[in-house]
DNA sequence: TAAAGATATGTCAAATATGATATATTATCA
DNA sequence: TGATAATATATCATATTTGACATATCTTTA
């Protein structure tokens, strides 16, 4: 991962452990970040294949519009727990989900 | 899932929708545990092969001995993210990660 | 263009997950 | 057997994630 990607990153809130703070992300930390960001690419996706707007998806997982946005836009504050359990809500089953994570 | 699985689970402390209390388990629910399970077990697998003891693997993912039992067990009160994160700890790789919810 | 619909961002109290600790249970092996 | 190592379970104060809400920023369409 390159500088200018985890200056991104950071500007959305993602925070990086110091020892990292020259040498880039650890392999382990780049990969969780990765991982967080095909899911929640895949929800969007789902998302709007079956027509739904983030307040609809929202009473669907019961959560709110808000937090809809900051799964789809990886914001650090949201889990994968709540990303997985809202894909499974959504129809996909595991082998989906793994098929995303290795895509 | 039959009665006497959900049952097991309910002993150890998994919660279900109410709804779901004659019906058994929704899709979603019983994917999410599975999801879990096949995590859990994997981490014991990886952690054995690799001749490490639960106190070790702690050290190494700066957690304690009791939740990496958690995390082994299945026990309701781990996260996925805790769980992704000590696979990946220990050299598990996205793709690994998605044979194992596959398999 | 303006209005309406959809999505994004910021904040916060409440809910949930966390590491730590103590202790119980289960394996291993002398 | 009994001692020692490993794993499991219980509890709890602290940390993180949560839904809700307010409000800002797009996007669409009339």
């Amino acid at each position: 991962m390159n500088k200018q990607k985890k200056n991104k990153l950071e500007k959305k809130g993602w925070k990086f452990g110091s020892a990292e703070e020259f040498l880039g992300l650890s392999e382990e930390e780049s990969a969780y970040i990765e991982l967080k960001m095909k899911l929640s690419a895949n929800l969007r996706k789902l998302r709007t294949e079956q027509k739904l707007t983030q307040v609809e998806l929202a009473k669907v997982i019961k959560s709110s519009q808000s937090r809809v946005a900051k799964l789809e836009t990886g914001d650090p504050s949201v889990s994968l727990d709540l990303l997985i359990r809202s894909l499974l809500a959504l129809g996909t089953s595991n082998k989906d989900i793994a098929r995303a994570i290795s895509s």
